[in-house]
Parts: structure tokens; sequence; C-alpha cells
DNA sequence: CGTTTAATTAACCATGTGGTTAATTTCCCA
DNA sequence: TGGGAAATTAACCACATGGTTAATTAAACG
């Protein structure tokens, strides 16, 4: 029934915490955003330092503010550009619950977990030796 | 002269904090990356609780694996995975730069900033043929 | 051996992405 | 009133992504 699956698939909007990682997945938005962090910016400011042309760059910059990174308004002919904080505030937040990962001497956390659960083998490993579910 | 242009776009592969990104922007691998903070899991654990098939789940982890967020070992035929934490302790350190803009009362740092540049109208209006001066 | 279990690979599909050039909109101003 | 600057839209291209089903590899086991 691959009906639903389609439903579901297509046309969904991102999540807006996949929303904000996926448009932080590029170097060229990750420059925008610095600059844009040293105050706001017109669309032609933001495209200088890069070799790409202009469409290219409002792309980028409607990726990144259909994540809500960044905020526009208008001035005459100009757009002005400034950074939003709240989905890299979200974003650090989900980084945050992994912090124990990779602080200090937890960094081989998963070992010690991992240990604790002691045997356990990888899969499903219940024998079964009982007729199982045959599917 | 397209022929730069397209070497450089094509088949590059993404600098490791753009691949960081690009693995977390999707919540069945935010998910998995969740069950092996708990320890590491094998891939029929880890597909148990999403409605995809094994194929797909292979796909996910494959990206989780290029971007360096997930080792892998063997164990017969059992591949299990467990989570590897630098890459995100880099992309920590990358949003930790903007904290002061989702921090406290310096959620508008932008205007702050963009007044202590004072008027600088938004675009290289440097032609300037006439004193402009708007707004 | 053959069967079962775990997982990957292959082939396919629809859509998204990141770029281009060319055309178009929108606004200021002489 | 019309030219020019800022920016977007349109149409196109080459992959990448996220999913599917079917086939295949690989190991354990009886």
């Amino acid at each position: 029934m691959w009906l639903i699956s389609h439903l579901v698939n297509y046309a969904m909007p991102l999540d807006p915490l996949s929303a904000t990682f996926a448009a932080l997945a590029d170097p060229t938005r990750r420059a925008i955003l610095a600059r844009l962090s040293k105050g706001e910016a017109s669309v032609t400011e933001l495209a200088q330092p890069f070799e790409m042309s202009l469409p290219a760059v409002t792309k980028h910059l409607k990726v990144l503010e259909r994540a809500g990174l960044i905020t526009r308004s208008r001035e005459a002919q100009w757009r002005p550009c400034r950074l939003a904080p709240k989905p890299l505030k979200d974003a650090n937040a989900w980084l945050e619950h992994y912090r124990e990962f990779w602080e200090g001497s937890f960094d081989r956390l998963e070992d010690y977990l991992a240990d604790l659960q002691g045997q356990k083998r990888p899969a499903r490993a219940r024998k079964a030796p009982t007729p199982k579910k045959p599917k």
C-alpha cells in the first residue's frame, strides 16, 4: 500500500529542526549568516564575496528565510536581511542533549553504556527455537 | 566559462560541517542518533521503530557514516552501529559563535549593531551620484 | 548441505538543490 | 516619462535524496 507513504513523503514541509539543519548544511549559507551577524545587509552586499550569480544568492536566501534563520524587510528596491536567532537557539538545544558524548572523559560513553548492557548481542538474537512467526 | 564552475560544483564531497548538518536534517536520522545515544544497536534494531523498509534505513546509516556521526563494526552477520561524538562537537562549536544572538537581552543584537552602523543604507550605494540621504 | 537471518545492492521514481542565463518586476530619480 | 539599479522569476541542467521492491551477499546453524 504505497498510497499513504507517498502522501506522507511528497510535498510535506520539513519540520522546523530539519529545515534549520538543512539550511546550515551549505557553506555559502553559513557565510551569509556570518556576514549577517555583523549587521543587516542587502542582497547584493551579501552576494559580493561570492563568485556566484545574484539569482543563486536569492535562492540561498529563500532557503534561509523558509528556515526562519533570516527575516527580510523592504526599503525602496532593497530587501535588507537580518539574522533571526530562534532556529539557531533550537538547533543548539537539540545538540545539547549530546554534550555528554563529546565532553571530557565521556568521549567513550557509548562503550560504558554498551558494557552496562552486558552481552545483549547486537540484534534480536533470541534463539527462538520454537516456530517463529514465519511472515 | 561554465567549465570550471561545473568542475567545482559536481562530485565535490561536502566539507565536514556541511555533511554533519545535512545528516542532522532528517528526523529519522536524528531518531537513530537518539537511539544510539543509549547504546550500540544493529540495523534491524534501529529500523524497528520506523515504518520504512530496511534498505531505507541502510541508506540513512550510510549518510550518518559518511558524516562521521556513527561508526560500524562487524559481528557475524550483524553490523552494530555506535555514536561518534566528534561531528556533534564541531557542529556545536560552530553554533556557539551565535550564542550571543539568542541569549537573554541580546535577542535584539542585530538592532543594536544596525543602529551602531548608522544610516549606511543597505546596498553598495557608493555610486551616490547625488546626495540621496533618504529616510 | 540447505535454510534462515541480517544487511546491502540494484534499479527505479518523484522531488529538492545549487547553479546557470535571460527576462521581468519594482522602485527611485533626473 | 523613461532610464537605471536591485532583486526576483522562469526555464533549464546535473545530481542528490528519500523512499520503494526485488535480488543478492554473508554468516550461523541444524
